[in-house]
DNA sequence: CGAACAATTGATCCTCATCAAACCTTGTGG
DNA sequence: CCACAAGGTTTGATGAGGATCAATTGTTCG
């Protein structure tokens, strides 16, 4: 039932922890296991836990007051999120956090993460390379969104999530899971324009679109893509 | 000439720290004076210092391949940029700092900082609270790029402006100071739509619009383009 | 005064969002 | 095992929102 503590090595931010310190963690963390489309938390709640995502697949987004939405990032196993907490008092969740399908996490106390990096530097740099990162592909997505057309942004978002959660499949392909909703916000446009953009796509022999997959033939054209001069 | 150690407690990185400390720095700091349109470091530089503004102002942007920009954030007085150095090893400058007139800042090299920051929690957190908080601004611009009209991310822009470095006139206005083009940058559009915007809202009294110069007649007016709902 | 640069404004065009309708795919329950 | 419902996907038609281009008009400063 319970996880074997050192396993939590696994996590980045705990690459260099003791294995003392990772089973003070063990035993402070709460398992919680929720269905798909469930919620970890909301955007505005209070930041009282941080995660780690022990199995199953989960979703970072933004609403905005008129319902819609972007995706900020997804998560894979043994990452963290929600993690501010630990930093900023009285802080709250920026975001919100959806199960893509059933998954189960570890919840931390943000006040016993904050204790515990006190003492231990290494902590705290490792979390801060987390967040350098963070801004790093925040600021291109950003600058993409400002400038570049939609073929490129969906092309791109897709190299992104080969480089994430990309599974290769026995024939050379990569193999990717997730509606083209989910894409249209990563991507900053709708599921209509990025169905399109499949389509003609497929047409062209670079991927293989099926529902709620997608099937990259040639990874190489869509760096084309994602890199050409913008003629 | 050289500047006051103690002045660097407004740095808020530093405002905790010891005056030792903040000796220490001061003599390992490096002082450079750039003028107007020069550079403190581009994107890809190996970020061997990280800097705080003394004088001046200055923009930290981005530049895709095609050469088109987008501003990421302005830095004012006693701001720090340029940090990601002390975090990761051989990091590279994500992103051009580029002065806005004639500026002065205080270089510090990054593996200073590092080795500082290992016995120093107070500081590591206070790094990580600005990185929290830029987290989350580009987070919020990275949704409302994605979701909202340009005309409410114009306004967007200059409140954020008037929070960061707006001017209070004696007749109740709001001053700010830059080109079209750079209030473009910043809102992801055009300097001909910012043009076109700003003058529809002179007409209607909010602002007086001149050259590299905006003064903000009725602040209320744009928190209500900003925030009204889509309709 | 003239050159350089910032800003304005009109005309045009193109990329995408939006709306609507039909089509697939998957899972469920009778 | 089939039928049907639900949700994902495709595709066409349409139009709006801005980008782009071009020409002109300020403004500032040497």
């Amino acid at each position: 039932m319970a996880i074997d503590p050192l396993q939590l090595r696994q996590v980045s931010v705990f690459q260099n922890a003791t294995d003392d310190d990772l089973q003070s963690l063990a035993r402070h963390a709460i398992e919680r296991s929720i269905e798909e489309g469930e919620f970890f938390f909301f955007q505005g709640d209070p930041a009282e836990y941080l995660y780690i995502l022990v199995s199953g697949r989960a979703k970072l987004m933004q609403t905005n007051p008129a319902g819609q939405q972007v995706n900020l990032r997804t998560i894979n196993e043994w990452q963290m999120f929600g993690a501010l907490g630990a930093v900023r008092e009285n802080a709250t969740y920026p975001a919100t956090a959806q199960a893509l399908e059933h998954s189960t996490a570890l919840a931390i106390r943000s006040d016993f993460m904050h204790e515990m990096m006190q003492t231990r530097p290494d902590l705290s740099f490792n979390l801060m390379k987390l967040m350098t990162d963070y801004i790093q592909e925040m600021q291109e997505r950003y600058r993409e969104l400002a400038t570049e057309k939609v073929e490129r942004r969906i092309a791109r978002s897709l190299l992104r999530l080969t480089a994430q959660m990309g599974v290769k499949t026995r024939d050379g392909g990569i193999e990717l899971t997730f509606t083209r909703q989910d894409l249209a916000e990563m991507s900053g446009t709708t599921l209509y324009t990025v169905s399109r953009v499949l389509s003609e796509w497929e047409r062209r022999g670079l991927v293989e679109a099926g529902r709620e997959r997608v099937l990259i033939r040639k990874p190489h054209g869509l760096v084309q893509i994602a890199e050409e001069s913008d003629q």
